[in-house]
DNA sequence: AAGCTAATGAGAAAGATTATCATTAGCAAT
DNA sequence: ATTGCTAATGATAATCTTTCTCATTAGCTT
């Protein structure tokens, strides 16, 4: 997560602003994977112009809200997409040639009760409270290879 | 999530030069989840003045021929760990107040046959062909929390 | 309507990574 | 050892994503 501001620690609920609302509608429409330069340029497109710093702070509200979450695939950008709730949580795959990235949620279930296990040793072993994981396979995919 | 821009593609073979021999002792002599400029300023009290340049370029040779590997834990910048090979793999809880990151390789046995039929119905379903995966946990240490 | 303060916008700044290019050094063949 | 080829290096500029600054706007509350 890049060094953000710091955060204030009592804070109450932000207000939903009409640029707020604008960023989430974007991933409400369907968007995965969005980077902020995607979210600026597509609520651009619908002429509904915010600042990109905007979408930035934007952004970091919804995943503080926990709407959203941030990912990483290795593009050079953020990533940024809903965040699932736990029975419905998917994986990703990546391409690291093309940076395709597909999502798969088969065996999730199956995996459930060993991320359970692991949460608990984590947390007994380093005092950890676990929020959340991620599994994330690489390699490359059907139009890169060969 | 790191900067800067995407890695651009770069030939395949490399010569070991004595810069490249120096970034790969680093790890060798213990270094984990260093960043570059970790390694380049190591270097440096050591009196082994290289570019930081020639640090990235030098990662990216190692990463190429599989003894390094390169992760993002949020801190801003990458970091790079010597490749354990796949039985002996661990992963990562990371904290996502300080940005500590520990390794952890229990139930690295039990997920392997759970990582191998993923891997199966990955490649194919999708075409991929899967070289690596990590799993990864994100929560508040000790230290932090309460 | 007034007052308070969070949120915004524009642009500057920060910071990590990559590109450029002249120079150096590793390697192979002589 | 010398020559010649070419990859690698070093210094630095450029690039790109993300954050910071600060004046202004807008959402709540009273
Ligand atoms: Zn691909
Ligand atoms: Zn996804
Ligand atoms: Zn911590
Ligand atoms: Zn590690």
């Amino acid at each position: 997560m890049p060094k953000g501001r710091k955060r204030q620690n009592r804070k109450r609920i932000g207000r939903w602003t009409a640029q707020r609302l604008a960023v989430l509608d974007e991933f409400l429409q369907g968007g995965e994977h969005l980077s902020a330069r995607d979210v600026y340029q597509r609520l651009r497109e619908k002429e509904i112009n915010l600042g990109i710093a905007t979408v930035y702070r934007s952004l970091d509200f919804l995943i503080e809200i926990g709407l959203l979450r941030q990912y990483d695939f290795g593009s050079g950008e953020a990533k940024y997409e809903l965040n699932d709730d736990e029975a419905d949580q998917h994986h990703h795959m990546v391409c690291r040639v093309c940076g395709k990235v597909i999502n798969y949620s088969k065996f999730v279930k199956r995996g459930l009760s060993l991320v359970k296990d692991i949460k608990m040793e984590l947390e007994k072993n380093y005092g950890f409270k676990i929020n959340s994981h991620q599994f994330e396979f690489r390699g490359v995919c059907g139009v890169c290879g060969d």
